[in-house]
DNA sequence: GAGAAACGCGAGTGATCACTCGTGTTTGCC
DNA sequence: GGCAAACACGAGTGATCACTCGCGTTTCTC
């Protein structure tokens, strides 16, 4: 009975390990990419990044961890993405330059790290990492809902809250156009596209209680 | 050199072949929505038909066999839909008017087949339904097209495509918000909402040529 | 520089998967 | 009724996958 410690590792990595940790993650990311999770094998993976299985497997005790680590690190990058984006002084920003600072901070992310959308939106992934994206997706809806919130007190809850989830929807169906779009003056189109969309969605819903009424005339 | 016929299988199928059939490629729906395409095991999906392995075998040579023919079918079934979606006279309809004849019937049919997106949103599918679905999805953005260059007729062609993409992928994303929701009222509210959206985008695009000026008070 | 521990390897292992095959049953046709 | 073909079965087969293990190498610590 002595010794019931779960203590889950005090195992003293060395600089290298580190290294091989990062370099086995970014090979991950390629290849759930390319392949998806599921179909993603460690072979595969222990290949990409140059090492052999069992080097793998000494620093991720099965394939779902390294789909969790990785998500993980994509989550904490993604907190401090969006963390700079709903600052207080944005609240006071008039909406085009509001979805500014949200939008573009968002898409950037996604630009550069197009595994985390690959991650977070198959059902085929483990459970443990659907948990961490819901998380961060309530998150960002509450975030969402404070914001329509500050700009309109008197909203019910509920209507505010569907608000909020249909601004996040429409973000996602243009965030996946935007990453389809090739890299260049097509895609910087398309997000200015997007942010048209959702200027002309959320535009009536501040405007009525804010002070930005009229819309521009466009060019 | 003889007998070079290809000719794929000039097999004569009895009536409870064709219920096996159908049978089996119901089960596949079933499977395929709750594990996705790839971890789907073709024993899963004969067990859910309740027949043997070597049933399914007689009727699909492989398991890709099984996801193109369930996607083809789909894939009738949703140019119908949508086809009766596209009618002239609706063209003349007002906008609200227009995207209800439009979206009414892609929503409903996505909410009774929701194997439908999980088969044509992977990206883990074998390469055949990809292809189809890229052709459905270049008719829905073309007839979008057609329906933006009725109302503004000298709209170049380029911001035309990009208005249709966009329209597109926001209905995409309100869709999977839609299919998210439950059954009832709260399905039905997200519906109207993903309709605002639509309508707030594309009424200034072509109330600036069509007569539609005034946006209604809202309540 | 010697011992310990982290690192690295790759053939091997058991499980699972897509798919087959031999055999028995049902159906359509004369 | 009898024959041929379609239907149905489920144990079996080879391939592949996630994961292990024994052993050799590098790095840290003293």
């Amino acid at each position: 009975m002595s010794e019931g410690f779960a203590e889950p590792k005090p195992r003293r990595r060395q600089a290298r390990g580190e290294r091989r940790i990062a370099q086995l993650l970014q090979a991950a990311a390629n290849v759930f990419c390319t392949t998806g999770y599921t179909a993603a094998s460690t072979n595969a993976i222990a290949r990409e990044a140059s090492v052999s299985p069992g080097t793998l497997y000494q620093y991720f005790p099965n394939k779902e961890a390294i789909a969790v680590e990785l998500g993980g690190r994509l989550m904490h990058e993604m907190r401090e993405a969006h963390g700079q984006a709903f600052t207080p002084e944005n609240f006071e920003l008039p909406l085009p330059d509001l979805i500014d600072a949200v939008v573009d901070p968002l898409i950037e992310f996604n630009c550069q790290n197009p595994v985390f959308l690959a991650l977070m939106h198959g059902s085929e992934i483990p459970g443990r990492i659907a948990e961490e994206h819901d998380e961060l997706h309530a998150s960002l809806l509450a975030r969402v809902g404070d914001l329509i919130g500050h700009y309109v007190p008197d909203i019910p809850s509920d209507e505010r809250a569907r608000i909020a989830d249909m601004t996040f929807a429409v973000f996602k169906g243009g965030l996946a156009l935007v990453l389809a779009a090739p890299e260049g003056p097509e895609r910087e189109a398309t997000i200015v596209e997007l942010k048209r969309v959702l200027v002309r969605y959320l535009d009536p819903v501040v405007g009525d209680a804010a002070g930005a009424p009229e819309p521009p005339p466009r060019p």
